[in-house]
DNA sequence: TATAGCGGCTAAAACGTTTCATCCAGCCGG
DNA sequence: CCGGCTGGATGAAACGTTTTAGCCGCTATA
């Protein structure tokens, strides 16, 4: 039961436990004859080298932890899988952390991570304010990295997309599509992608100053269920003052908002466009496909993850930076009038 | 930067290292006094365990591991919640591991579990043959338990939602709203779920005797663009022979069934009645709510979860138990003859 | 022939905990 | 006054690695 240790391969093998110890580390500095003796023991006693004890003598893990809003979230499971592609390649682990949004949560994982001596952190912080815990972390030498969260601090790198920019390409192409009067559907405003895309689509109404108008409906927040609830809102505005295109701060919302116009009768792009966000999996398969700005969230993880272990490399010329992406967006059906007649 | 240890509390609060351990570990079993003088030099020192010394002297580490298909797969993101709830009440830590079907992944991801030495794993495993990777964790008296996958081996508990009965439900549902020509569309029928589900429909089918006729269509996999594939298939029928009501191995092909049919001009569920499977989250919020067949799945990971932590107990008076749900018929919009002409 | 270098190996220290056997002082009952 | 007991603290061993300094025997070079 008790798994067999270096020691015993050792006796077992007749050499010394340092040559074993090189034997799985620097296998090239061995005799091959000695080196086939060990590798024989380790198999018949079925030997698998104890973590612990490695990490203890090392000082550090060899896993890197993401820490995440949801792991249920189609964005960040993207974004877990980009960074454990990284991470993987390296020959380290990501361990996947769920914070749910709970920063009593988040702190315990950090506490937890911290005791694991991981060699780094990615995470999407819970709130905005300052984030003493991951200063804690920093203190002690354990890198982090922040995921779409407060890029620009000084003490750590980040990766982000760039939500303005998203903001207007949503406007930009409801405007080229002749639209005048725009909605902008998402909440709340506190968080800081919903106002920033928001302020893009301000900003890009704002430059082509044709007198089109943004009409802004906060929801209480991102799901679908809060998507329909405002489309119902719009409805019951009089037809000639109610929005012939929205603009929504996530898919979810836009499926909501997709889901309640079609079942009340209204045809989505003719009588209504929608831009979502995010490109979910989904949007491709909703009844009419839904127009979003995609962001590259394989990327982020990816970059994340190498910004990570190029700040945990021993050699200490690390300069922190700060990545944006530029969102992209995809056009479907939702928002196109040259294919709305077709079909 | 070398953060404190132990020791160094020791030295501070003028006590041995021994009793700083007993504050840590059995604060009752230390004075008061000397409790308080530990507990202040921990914290102005900033002590943190390092928890690879701590798991090297147990012998095992105090985290559970989780090995899913693929994160980002709404049912496994759930289980996975279910589970670390449960893990977390426990005092313990879930580690979430992706093997993205890829048996050589899952290889590896066991293999750097074993050297962690974690305390169990839950598991999803590829494919459906002999496991020696996980036989060899359970010798090594690791507890696994398997998650909706290869039910009834000896040595290992499990948990699994009766399939057969979903296929069943899904079928009589249908049945009774009167459907004779039916179609299933999944595949590849390699995959148990898949193969269960037709073997329940089938078995309703026969049991009601009445002369309807079940065709299947094998599709290559579970995804939306494989349902759209499949429905096109479908179409090429003529309208007479044509299925007046499909049920599909999972949601996304019942998604893309359903939106390759409204594409065509077909109305659901009047024309053509849906039924999926997995109640995902969308299946709600499709332009057609969707019929679906729920499984339990934070259920199905939280009660993994128990059945791990029971057998991972040091009383060795562990029997394995293998769990089945029952899952259940959420009959909406998309196969409800009795709302179809509402709205 | 002496010396330096090298390939191959060993022995021992160190990593930071937890635990277990002791030890000590004080107290109580006899 | 003594023996035993108890609450509270101590010291050392043990967990299984990795790493470093050093040793040995051999070959190539001067």
């Amino acid at each position: 039961m008790a798994t067999a240790n270096i020691k015993e391969v050792a006796r077992h093998a007749g050499v010394s436990l340092g040559t074993v110890s090189n034997v799985l580390n620097r296998p090239d500095t061995v005799a091959p004859a000695t080196r086939q003796r060990v590798l024989d023991a380790i198999s018949t006693l079925g030997y698998v080298r104890n973590d612990s004890a490695r990490q203890l003598r090392a000082g550090h893990s060899r896993t890197v932890a993401i820490v995440v809003l949801d792991v249920a979230n189609p964005f960040f499971t993207d974004v877990v899988r980009g960074a454990e592609q990284v991470v993987e390649e390296a020959g380290a682990m990501l361990v996947v952390c769920n914070s749910g949004e709970d920063s009593a949560r988040e702190r315990r994982h950090l506490e937890l991570l911290e005791e694991q001596r991981v060699r780094g952190v990615l995470i999407t912080p819970v709130g905005h304010g300052p984030q003493p815990n991951l200063d804690k972390l920093i203190d002690r030498g354990i890198p982090v990295v922040l995921v779409d969260r407060g890029t620009g601090r000084a003490n750590r790198c980040s990766v982000a997309v760039d939500d303005v920019l998203g903001g207007r390409l949503a406007m930009d192409h409801l405007l080229d599509q002749g639209h005048h009067r725009i909605a902008y559907l998402g909440g709340p405003l506190s968080i800081a992608q919903v106002a920033d895309r928001y302020a893009g689509a301000a900003a890009a109404l704002e430059e082509r100053g044709n007198g089109a108008d943004l009409r802004v409906a906060v929801t209480t927040n991102l799901t679908v269920a809060a998507g329909r609830r405002a489309a119902e809102e719009l409805l019951t505005l009089p037809a000639r003052q109610r929005p012939t295109a929205v603009f929504c701060a996530n898919d979810l919302i836009a499926l909501g908002v997709l889901q309640e116009l079609t079942a009340r009768g209204l045809r989505v792009p003719a009588d209504v466009a929608i831009v979502g966000y995010d490109d979910i999996e989904f949007a491709d398969a909703a009844a009419v496909p839904l127009s979003s700005v995609r962001q590259p969230r394989d990327q982020l993880g990816r970059t994340a993850a190498q910004l990570l272990l190029e700040e945990a490399e021993p050699g200490d010329a690390h300069r922190h930076r700060h990545v944006v992406f530029q969102p992209e967006l995809v056009v479907r059906r939702s928002s196109d009038h040259l294919r709305r007649t077709r079909r």
